[in-house]
DNA sequence: GATTGCATCACTGTATCCAGTGATGCAATC
DNA sequence: GATTGCATCACTGGATACAGTGATGCAATC
């Protein structure tokens, strides 16, 4: 095992992680399903343990979880969760966006620009890549603030709900009025206001939140009941 | 392994866990120690491996650091990182307080109330269990909020300063005007306003940021250089 | 005398093995 | 016929064993 990693990853834990990380995401792996570290050891080519590991980590950051003796499920978010999840990135993008203000000015404008005109491009084709540059969008801002650690904490409430996100933009097919509340934010940004900007960063995260919900609550999805411990009766939004 | 585990953790990597987690959080452990899988499981008789699993739960709480084949070191926080937490830790214990004003009524403000004065008390015996009572209360505030995960987040985030915080309420050993501040943001929650009592909370706790950096730049604290990967010349505080 | 290269050693990461726990299915009894 | 108890089985968590990597110290050469 002294070379030939495939992936970047320095190590086989990692690997796993990224491996089951990215299934997570894309919807392959889905809320509800028992991951076997056998299964997955096999088809990485490595041993349970590594896996194992991978599992831990996975199950800190609140996308598996490992129930003692029982096994480790893909923890599903309920609606509530979701909307959880949302509230608390609209406040750490609002304090990402007050902290960047500082470091705004024309060339950063003109990069957001850029940023939106690649999403407006990808929305009309009606490719599922939207979701990446949306999220390049944020991540972009954030990064200006210099904060790392916010940076890290946002990124990874961007991944929880990116499954759910994934599914909405691919019923929608339309992204595009999505991409017309950005420009809200960055015409704040614009004013080189930062208590603004802040606060139109919270409201157009909790928008898109409530358009989520909406959807969810639909019932455009099957609501099912991935069987989940610990809480009782809460059922998970299954995806299709 | 069937029966006396002494503490209240279900599986050994738990109890690891627990156990190195409150080393830390007291200071035994210090920023910049290096942590040996071995030893670690000596003193808590078991093998390496529940340890190693310990590891990577810290290490993605950013409590230690984990760097492949050269093992796992306490990852101590610069000034910078210290504040950066509050500032987070700011706006999200600001947005639990606004979610949780629907919920407070007068038994509420009544347990509130005998939480200062708990902590009045504890502050006068020069007690250093005043951190205690203090997150305590702020983790009564918290849960009112309904949100599980936000109260895990701002959890973590006192977790991860509870070191410095120690030594400095060790140094001032009296912390009356700190619970002076406190009565601020009940004062604040009396009022019903949700946004007014969200700004003061967040300017509580920034207060108290500004005055533990204060604290820890004035050199009260040897700053020494734990080497840490990754970031140059990055130097944490050193405790004593 | 200093610097560089090599060898040895300590330690980390991974694999395999073993024991304990929860689940499932069948049989027996009510 | 239904329900409960027991036995078996699959799987998880933990321990031990092994291989690979980085560090350290000594020696040799410049």
């Amino acid at each position: 095992m002294s070379f030939g990693r495939t992936s970047s990853a320095a190590t086989a834990q990692e690997e796993a992680y990224l491996a089951i990380l990215q299934a997570i995401r894309v919807g392959r792996y889905q809320p509800g399903e028992r991951l076997i570290p056998e299964t997955i050891a096999q088809e990485l080519a490595m041993s349970r343990m590594p896996v194992r590991e991978a599992f831990q980590r996975l199950a800190n950051e609140g996308l598996v979880m490992i129930r003692p003796n029982r096994g480790c499920v893909v923890s599903g978010l309920t609606i509530d969760e979701i909307f959880e999840s949302f509230e608390i990135r609209s406040v750490l993008e609002g304090l990402a966006v007050r902290l960047a203000m500082p470091r705004v000015d024309a060339a950063v404008l003109a990069e957001l620009d850029s940023f939106m005109q690649r999403m407006e491009r990808s929305g009309e084709a009606g490719g599922g890549d939207w979701l990446s540059h949306h999220q390049a969008f944020h991540e972009y801002i954030c990064r200006l603030s210099g904060r790392p650690k916010l940076v890290r904490q946002i990124s990874a409430l961007h991944i929880a709900v990116e499954p759910y996100m994934r599914v909405w933009l691919h019923h929608i097919d339309r992204p595009r009025t999505a991409t017309q509340t950005q420009h809200v934010v960055v015409d704040a940004m614009k004013t080189g206001d930062a208590a603004f900007a802040e606060q139109t960063m919270r409201d157009h995260v909790m928008r898109t939140a409530q358009r989520l919900a909406e959807f969810l609550r639909s019932g455009n999805l099957a609501t099912g009941t991935p069987r989940r411990a610990g809480q009782a009766a809460s059922s998970a939004v299954q995806l299709p």
